[in-house]
RNA sequence: GUGGCUGUAGCUCAACUGGUAGAGCGUCGGACUGUGGAUCCGAAUGUCGCGGGUUCAAGCCCCGCCAGCCACCCCA
């Protein structure tokens, strides 16, 4: 038997949680008047190298990258801002003028080692908010995360928020960082070993050297002024907003290009892989990508880890069901009812029976289905022109003719 | 990439210290030849994850691989 590549899942039975799941948060970004972008799904290797940063995870281990057969180094996307960045560079968007607002849902694609809320090919929501240095556009995009997972019903997640600075003062604090580790280098774990040169901003949020990360410098004592007032600016919005919020020095995002502002959405019962949504701003990356400066803000959601909480939360929509379920006595009624059966379906949900069973497992098909009505057509009901109607919820039934079939079904799904 | 646990019917799981595969649920049918959700009866379906080894004999033991789950790393 063929089966599944490792890392990535088919959705069936589930579908209809994320047609649900992904109506409300497209309401919610188009009522901000975002709008929607499709982006290809594979790019040019060099486009995540040159914005998610050569020295990441992401790139250095994680890409699907491939020679095509024109001898291009083609990448799977790992991630959803590099494609948009892209996009607005390529079709000169800032021409329509700024902001640029946009959000997408699809397939990311990353070569890990697949475990709980973790696969190979994952879907993410995200959103990009172009142009706009000011806070307000960091509250906005902070407000579109928050409110999307409140659209689903969501509510047992926590905001934390941080500010990594900007070229002038992070590497000062991250001078300081190395002052206070280096002492006790010796004592740390040996992944921390190698994050001390690597990425000394990993330190602190080593799951074991949790102790020495408390005391740490903090990035707040070494903001320059410019990236205070912006960080204050965008904590009093959300005060005013009323959103809860922590202030959490050790949210450090493993993507090059952030600045300022990072964000992280957790949800705590989710097992080692809590973080369901993350963001923040990335001021240059669109002139890494060839454009004018043009600071911008966004975040990314995992779909998958989403509807673990959803599930987690009980907070599921209702499966779909059949309203009417067409029966048949014999076979001689099947062309009548598959006729009705295209009548009823233009305003209803209707199934029918494809097997050629008998009437009573019909019945049972039907009610196994949940269809709130089954439609007998038989041969009195052909002869006569009134349809036996049953609802399946009290066992009624009454002959009526078609048209008014449709209105007592109008009348009472 | 590293580590731990797991892998028997569509699903959940059983099979004593190795003796050659079973139950419940589900599916389909019948009891009930124009009526469901209850009950009863019956039927079908397994390369026992794959490959190799040990043995008279392997679902069970050994090795390798693959897959799943969980964790590390990292991230959504």
């Amino acid at each position: 038997m063929i089966k599944k590549i490792k890392g990535t899942n088919d959705v069936i039975e589930d579908l209809y949680i994320w047609e649900w799941v992904e109506e409300k948060f497209r309401n919610v970004a188009k009522n901000l008047g975002f709008l929607e972008i499709r982006t290809p799904i594979f790019e040019a290797t060099e486009l995540f190298n040159r914005s998610v940063g050569t020295d990441t995870d992401i790139v250095q281990k994680e890409m699907y990258t491939f020679e095509d057969k024109g001898g291009r180094s083609i990448t799977l996307r790992p991630e959803g801002t590099a494609s948009v960045m892209r996009a607005f560079v390529e079709h000169s968007l800032d021409s329509k003028g700024l902001p640029q607002k946009f959000f997408y849902i699809g397939s990311m694609f990353r070569y890990e080692r697949p475990q709980a809320g973790r696969l190979r090919q994952f879907h993410q929501y995200g959103v990009e908010l172009i142009g706009s240095p000011l806070p307000i556009a960091d509250a906005m995009v902070i407000l579109m995360a928050t409110e999307s997972l409140k659209a689903i019903g969501l509510s047992n997640f926590k905001l934390k928020i941080n500010s990594t600075g900007c070229e002038k003062c992070r590497p000062r604090y991250k001078e300081a960082l190395r002052e206070y580790y280096k002492p006790i280098l010796a004592k740390l774990c040996d992944d921390c070993q190698t994050r001390y040169d690597k990425n000394i901003l990993r330190l602190l949020d080593c799951k074991r050297d949790v102790e020495y990360a408390k005391s740490a410098p903090n990035i707040i004592d070494y903001l320059c002024d410019d990236c205070k007032s912006h960080f204050e600016g965008v904590r009093r919005l959300l005060d005013t907003l009323g959103l809860e919020y922590e202030i959490d020095p050790s949210i450090v995002r493993g993507l090059d290009y952030y600045t300022r502002t990072v964000f992280e959405i957790k949800y705590p019962s989710l097992g080692a892989q809590d973080a369901i949504l993350g963001g923040g701003r990335y001021d240059h990356l669109v002139e890494e990508l060839g454009g004018k400066p043009t600071p911008s803000v966004g975040f990314a959601a995992g779909m998958e880890r989403i509807m673990i909480a959803l599930k987690a939360e009980n907070k599921l929509p209702s499966p779909p069901i059949p309203d009417v379920y067409v029966v048949t006595v014999s076979e001689g009624q099947r062309p009548h009812a598959l006729k009705i059966s295209r009548e009823l379906s233009k305003t209803f949900s209707v199934d029918v029976d494809l097997m050629g069973r008998k009437l009573k497992s019909q019945f049972k098909n039907a009610s196994k289905e949940g269809a709130r009505y089954v439609l007998v057509v038989g041969e009195d009901e052909i002869k006569s022109g009134t349809y036996t109607l049953k609802d399946m919820s009290n066992g009624n039934q009454m002959k009526l003719s078609l048209e008014d079939v449709m209105k007592h079904l109008e009348k009472t799904l």
